[in-house]
RNA sequence: GCUGGCGUAGCUCAAACGGUAGAGCAGGUGACUUGUAAUCACCAGGUAACCGGUUCGAAUCCGGUCGCCAGCUCCA
């Protein structure tokens, strides 16, 4: 499920709201929704006047809008977009009031033949015989739907189509490709004007961006997707990774490392080679075939293999961060967040039957805290068995039961995914969302029935014979590439002090000052702060204004005031001019700040 | 992969009609010796994504390839 019908399929069954934009935009939901929805309407009746012959798809309300598909030769440019804007303006002003019609399934059969469009009789056709049918009439223009709609056309106000696009009819790759139109709309101009606004401002901190500007990563077309990280980037890579070790140290997981590439034949007995093919990469060396990793389960198993096991190891936390390649199709590599190579911050749990419950609530409580330290918003998802899946249904229910069990037991609130789950087993999935709110999985706990019978697991137990250990997949950033694409978004480039790249630049007044900021540079140095001078010839507010850019949290003027006292003249990125402290106070702080992950700064208010 | 759009200097962007590419920032040099978001001057920077075609002449028109953007499908 793409991120644009996941939040159609999350609007149409109100599992879930995104709360935070509701409260800023202060509009009903529930009006807007038939608002939007009479909105498409009226944009239909636009296209279809502008070009005749055009067939109708669907055209629901969305979360920030609208839109409606168009079967048609001719391409809707988007230069033609005002045009229909302007046609839709003309129906809004000629006030046509919408007016609901029942009628029978045979009644609603002749109107939409006459009117040839096809995709409407499809749909017809998947309705109960005898069923009553309920059609929205607007001036010459009628829809099949079910309503509610505003009572006419001149109660839309404030509306803007957006953008052009191909969708497959029915959202299937095999059904033809229609346009789709979007366009959003609001109960006020003001609304409008705000909503679009807050699109320009979301756009700003596009972590694509914002990794050019901050010099984190760049993609070449020498490999699509495959992301180059900049010293910054790993600056903030390796904090993050730290980070994780200390956690998983802490939470009873050992740490290995398997190799990027291993013999195909491994691939075959893992399963991978006849459900997931299409997305690796093979090599030969020598006279064999090999295949670069698309997971790193595999090589994990080998060494679970190299030597017996006792049911007293388990449970068995095995971490690897392993890197990995996919083979994405061209059309959805997308920045840092979706990409060919990524690292998986991976663990593979072995562990007894009876232990699946609290395995599963051990990692739902870890990934809890590692959102929390970055104050990220989540929604968890439960994905059921796809249809491109191996083993038996027992070990699927059971695998299902388990996951649902866990998150009842926890009494966290989730969203069913049915069909979505990994080739070997269900999951539970993190999802966080990006600047314009597309949705993107993060972190995953996937149980896996399949990987220990095929690769013949075995431990001993207390009555000294061979059973079959449950295995766990489980990450928490998910990937690491990806997640560090969604902090760039979250904090707007702004990291908290901990993950900066640069954490305090000294700026000395001038050159009589260089030396003694460089001493203080050298001291913070020495603690394992990052830190660096700008001694270039250049007047302060120009300083200042790089470092800005830069989003560096703290900023120190060192000037003959600051000499005499062993003081610092401080600077926040956003708190501005901070007054002097106390060069060794200063120190201390900051080197608790860090210590403490704290995503705000020391300095009060 | 599919649909549509786009690809000009490191970055952000210009240049009616096809007439031989320009600015700001960044970079370099010099001057200035700087107190909280841009000091001044000068210099250097482009095989116009790549390949082919039309034309006396192509950044501009046409075709192909690659990449990027939005969406669809798919996914960590």
């Amino acid at each position: 499920m793409g991120p644009r019908t996941l939040r159609l399929y999350i609007l149409e069954t109100g599992v879930f709201y995104l709360e935070k934009k509701k409260e800023e935009l202060e509009v009903d939901n529930k009006n807007l929704e038939s608002y939007r929805h009479t909105a498409a309407h009226v944009m239909a009746q636009a296209v279809k006047r502008l070009y005749p012959g055009v067939k109708l798809g669907i055209g629901p309300a969305i979360e920030n809008g609208f839109y409606y598909d168009f079967d048609l030769e001719e391409k809707i440019k988007p230069e033609a977009l005002p045009r229909i804007e302007e046609e839709m303006k003309k129906i809004i002003a000629e006030d046509l009031p919408l007016e609901k019609e029942v009628l029978s399934k045979e009644e609603a059969y002749e109107l939409l033949q006459k009117e040839n469009e096809a995709y409407k009789l499809e749909l017809l056709e998947e309705m109960e015989d005898g069923e009553q049918v309920t059609l929205f009439r607007q001036g010459e223009f009628f829809d099949l739907c079910r309503g509610p709609h505003l009572e006419s056309t001149g109660k839309l106000k404030a509306f803007k189509l957006l953008s052009v696009a191909g969708a497959y009819w029915r959202g299937d790759e095999r059904n033809k490709m229609l346009q789709r139109i979007y366009g959003t709309a609001f109960m006020d101009r003001k609304e409008l004007k705000k909503y679009l606004f807050q699109l320009e401002e979301a756009k700003k901190r596009d972590h694509r961006k914002l990794g050019q500007e901050l010099d984190l990563f760049s993609l070449h077309e020498e490999g699509p997707g495959f992301p180059f990280l900049h010293p910054n980037g790993v600056s903030i890579w390796n904090e993050l990774t730290g980070y994780w070790r200390q956690l998983h140290q802490a939470h009873g997981y050992e740490e290995i490392r398997t190799p990027l590439i291993l013999n195909e034949e491994l691939w075959h007995q893992s399963g991978h080679w006849d459900n997931y093919r299409e997305n690796m990469y093979f090599t030969r060396i020598d006279e064999d075939n090999y295949a670069i990793r698309p997971m790193n389960c595999p090589g994990g198993v080998l060494i679970f293999k190299s030597r017996p096991h006792s049911y007293r190891e388990f449970p068995m936390r095995v971490a690897e961060l392993g890197l990995v390649h996919r083979h994405e199709l061209s059309g959805v590599l997308h920045g840092l967040l979706r990409v060919r190579s990524f690292h998986i911050d991976d663990a593979h749990i072995y562990m007894l039957p009876h232990q699946v419950t609290d395995e599963v609530l051990g990692v739902i409580h870890l990934a809890e805290e590692i959102y929390n330290t970055f104050g990220l918003k989540y929604r968890l998802e439960l994905s059921t068995r796809p249809e491109k899946s191996m083993g038996s249904e027992e070990d699927w229910d059971r695998a299902e039961e388990a996951l649902a069990a866990a998150l009842k037991k926890r009494g966290l609130p989730y969203q069913l995914n049915e069909g979505d789950g990994a080739f070997y087993g269900p999951k539970i999935d993190f999802h966080i969302e990006d600047c314009l709110g597309r949705s993107w999985q993060l972190g995953t706990i996937q149980l896996d029935f399949q990987l220990p019978q095929r690769f013949n697991l075995t431990y001993i137990g207390s009555d000294g014979e061979e059973h079959q250990p449950v295995l766990l997949h489980r990450a928490l950033f998910g990937a690491l590439e990806r997640f560090l694409g969604i902090l760039v978004e979250h904090f707007a480039g702004a990291f908290p002090t901990w993950l900066a790249p640069l954490q305090v630049r000294f700026i000395p007044i001038g050159e009589k000052h260089q030396e003694y900021a460089l001493k203080l540079c050298n001291e913070l140095k020495q603690e394992g702060l990052r830190a660096d001078v700008d001694d270039r010839d250049e007047k302060v507010g120009y300083k200042i204004r790089q470092a800005q850019k830069e989003k560096v949290p703290y900023m120190l003027a060192i000037g003959d005031r600051e000499m005499e006292g062993g003081q610092v003249s401080v600077r926040h990125r956003h708190k501005g001019e901070a007054g002097q402290l106390n060069f060794a106070r200063f120190k201390e702080s900051l080197l608790q700040e860090v210590r403490e992950k704290s995503l705000n700064t020391f300095l009060e208010d």
